[in-house]
DNA sequence: TTGATATGTTATTTTTCCTAACATGTAATT
DNA sequence: AATTACATGTTAGGAAAAATAACATATCAA
């Protein structure tokens, strides 16, 4: 498990996330609503940032700063995400079995991000010892 | 602005904390209260936890099994206080800014979550920890 | 048995966060 | 100049989380 996943891991309420970034909660909210962030959620529905989040969230700042809008935000977003794993398979850059490891660590993390936020658990599962 | 910072930036509400010790709220107010942790409070009260407390919490656990009462576990936690100088930095106020500067750069690092163990009660998993 | 320790439980109040609706400043468009 | 779209402010009302405090209880040692 790597730490992409850590970094993943929802864990700050908005205030906190607002005092890092220093925007309203009605921004961070806004941003969401329009997909730039996608926050965990608590039982109660409280919404948990991981730090991914807060970075997407700097980030966001300084596009906003640069003059860009929500959709060419989201297109800035949506090229990075694509681009890391699509190019790399398209040329068949890496084997089978790393493809299938990518996989299998990307449904691992989503399944266990499922519950992280919500639940009380074994906390071993979200981590591996040391042999990483 | 260094490790020590982060790790001692108050980020989590207690329901996280509970999730990521295991332990009750009761559990953690009472350790609180016999000077086991002091976590930080927010405006209206709320206490706020580092990843310092997280993983003394976590120790705390332990020394628990281990038959070790309060008394006993504060004396082990203040004989390392006392062995590392540089502690009071700590409590030293920095500003909203300040934090932010440290987080920004820090994320830009990507480097914020590394190895290690969680039967050791230490968090640093979650971040660069003090060894590297 | 008594007493201390660690934790559970419950009641009450305060703080934080949620959604939703309406308001506003600014820049672009007509 | 008027209109529109966008990003954000503001407010209201309600729900969830967390605070303190008090009382309860299981376990163990004396």
């Amino acid at each position: 498990m790597s730490r992409e996943f850590r970094r993943a891991m929802p864990l700050l309420p908005i205030s906190m996330v607002m005092q890092l970034t220093e925007l309203t909660a009605r921004q961070i909210r806004y941003y969401e609503e329009h997909k730039l962030i996608e926050p965990a959620r608590s039982e109660g529905n409280r919404r948990m940032f991981s730090l991914d989040d807060v970075d997407a969230l700097l980030e966001i700042r300084e596009l906003l700063d640069q003059g860009i809008n929500m959709a060419g935000i989201k297109k800035v977003f949506d090229m990075r995400v694509n681009s890391s794993h699509v190019i790399s398979s398209n040329k068949m850059a890496i084997s089978d079995s790393e493809l299938r490891a990518i996989l299998r660590e990307e449904m691992q993390q989503a399944q266990i991000m499922q519950k992280a936020s919500i639940r009380q658990g074994d906390l071993s599962r979200f981590f591996q010892s040391k042999g990483e």
